[in-house]
DNA sequence: TAATAGAATTAGAATCATTCTTATAGATCG
DNA sequence: CGATCTATAAGAATGATTCTAATTCTATTA
């Protein structure tokens, strides 16, 4: 655990939204001017396969990381693009019932369009 | 519907498999050697965005292409990386029922060991 | 059939995110 | 204190994808 890797991780921690390789290497910049790009590839992938925080993929989008509290699904707006973090406890056993063996993990992420969108009519 | 886009068109719809834009360009270059790379992505979007095909990324691997028979979800065996079909018809009403919204559609990629690398006790 | 407009294609340059490489710096341990 | 190990910094390299400009094809109209 070096002052980067601490830094990095307060930095999702910090942050209520998931943010993107490079918006992690600004904010660290602001407090450690020396750090480089690879440094912050380099602990993220790190801390993800540590299961520590989580790489989330979407679509046209770069890949965004995101400190893990509890597993956990998203929820995109087709219009505004905006994820939010949902909790479904009984998916994964529901899974494994449906297909009938044991399951690792699984990623789902659901496309809807948020309350706010919805009420504004006019699309992006 | 350009010669073309009949061409990598038939392509997936040829294959079992789940094909990269690299190996959709080298199965089109057998048939029609001019043929571009931007003319693979331009129409891989195209259709992608029609909804005559689906683009499908996993972590770490270059995006996939896949014709579409019906919506459905995907099984990745973590060893050996094999990517299987599956349709769970339940999951979106459910899904609409556990979130209590309306909802547009769904990726869903479950995670697994497959019955074969199960059997293999070697790790890849 | 010839001319023209519009769309799609080609080729390759450009871009973006990500990874790799190499040399350096820092920490650890005897 | 010196040796060794690991992580970092910097920037080059890579790979997938998109963009751009020029060209070709297609359909339409005269």
């Amino acid at each position: 655990m070096t002052k980067q890797r601490e830094l990095i991780l307060s930095i999702l921690k910090q942050s209520d939204r998931h943010l993107t390789a490079d918006e992690i290497f600004f904010l660290a910049k602001l407090k450690m001017p020396s750090i480089a790009m690879a440094t912050i590839y380099n602990n993220l992938n790190a801390m993800n396969e540590a299961g520590v925080i989580n790489r989330l993929h979407i679509d046209g989008v770069a890949d965004c990381f995101d400190k893990i509290t509890e597993p956990h699904d998203h929820l995109l707006c087709d219009r505004c693009g905006k994820i939010t973090d949902i909790r479904l406890p009984a998916l994964s056993g529901d899974l494994e019932r449906a297909l009938g063996t044991e399951i690792e993990d699984y990623e789902l992420t659901v496309h809807y369009v948020c309350p706010d969108c919805r009420h504004n009519t006019k699309r992006r």
